[in-house]
DNA sequence: TGATAAACGGAACAATGTTCCGTATAAAAC
DNA sequence: GTTTTATACGGAACATTGTTCCGTTTATCA
């Protein structure tokens, strides 16, 4: 390895091709940018204008355009940004409650998340190939967060065993998704209710178990 | 009722409310812009632009904004346009075919719009209040037209009695819908195709009646 | 402290939805 | 057929965006 100076702060800053630390506002700025973008979108909207985002973030547009050269870059960014906010809570949430409850309550953050994401949802399937990776990005991360909330429960006796990871994230975001032509967030809600108690239904600790 | 003065043509020309005749290069116009609207957003999706239409139909985009006063209207009048459409070939194709056939290639047609409105899903659940009365208009016009088809199976013995004309048009649409994360138009198909096939499950014809 | 490469800001450009108004014309009145 | 008039037409002009460009500023390094 090629090592050219010692470095002055906490080592944690990546290095450039041609070995510049990358500026301090450069990282303000885009942390700002993201931040900005989290809450104009989740304000007004994925079509928010970005000038909007780059007045919040308190910078000019070519800054924007410098650090997401297209406006699905930040959107992207967003996105992924929020998936893994998700799937961070599930670690955080499983140290604090017992595997049951746990598996309830990060259900509900998930629902929060996918109510939230509305506007994405089209983007998705808008053909984009800017949003072709995000399908997977969300599997990936998810999967493994729900699956270990999973078998915690499973091994403690408060869910079923025969459910897939998977389809539960799939079956909660179908019962989120608007088109069910009336009905708004809080029926949603209350199927995916449904839905953990029917999780229980043949665990062990309830009774009939297999 | 005030009669006012004989008509000339036809008599299907419908009056001003100052009495004036509706110009038929009006009539004409309007006509020829709905129809390069469909043919645009079938070819380039529902966020075409709109001089792109007026060229087509061979007119300046302030005729087009006299007809149509926002770009949702035009979306609209062509959604409702092609729901007429997909309804009035039920009845054509049932003066054409035996009852259980009628309503299989119907359901095939219904499948195809479904498919062509891709983007219009995604203004349905945009929120815009544009678009607010487009499900019921979906419905009220797609539910008898399926309904008299399904009656008519049923009559002669073709497919059981207990399926719900709402509930199919419904389960088709998600069928057809996009974010299975994965699977295309074929996929859909032939999932229909097994619905299809389950309505004829039970019927009296082939055994088994309750 | 000076040199330098990176980053910044916002004016300028491009694409698009929408409005406005002078002109053209179909329908009616005579 | 001519005149009148309300209606419709066309497209330039305006407004709102996404995106690019470049002169200026500044953090980093020697």
């Amino acid at each position: 390895m090629d090592d050219k100076s010692e470095e002055r702060g906490g080592g944690l800053e990546p290095l450039n091709s041609t070995d510049r630390r990358v500026r301090a506002d450069a990282q303000r700025n885009s942390k700002a940018l993201l931040e900005a973008a989290m809450a104009v979108f989740a304000a007004s909207g994925v079509d928010a204008p970005v000038r909007e985002i780059a007045d919040k973030a308190g910078v000019g547009v070519g800054t924007l355009y410098r650090h997401f050269p297209q406006r699905s870059d930040l959107i992207v960014a967003v996105f992924r940004n929020e998936v893994d906010a998700c799937a961070n809570a599930a670690s955080a949430i499983a140290a604090e409650y017992q595997p049951g409850p746990a598996l309830a309550r990060w259900m509900q953050r998930y629902v929060d998340f996918i109510a939230a994401k509305r506007g994405l949802a089209a983007a998705f399937s808008s053909g984009d190939p800017a949003y072709e990776s995000l399908p997977l990005y969300f599997l990936e991360k998810l999967r493994p967060a729900l699956q270990t909330l999973l078998d915690a429960a499973t091994e403690a006796g408060d869910v079923r065993s025969d459910v897939d990871a998977k389809e539960l994230l799939f079956a909660i975001a179908r019962l989120c998704s608007p088109d069910h032509y009336g009905g708004g967030p809080d029926q949603a809600r209350r199927m995916v209710g449904l839905l953990v108690d029917g999780l229980r239904y043949c665990a062990p600790s309830v009774g009939s178990d297999v």
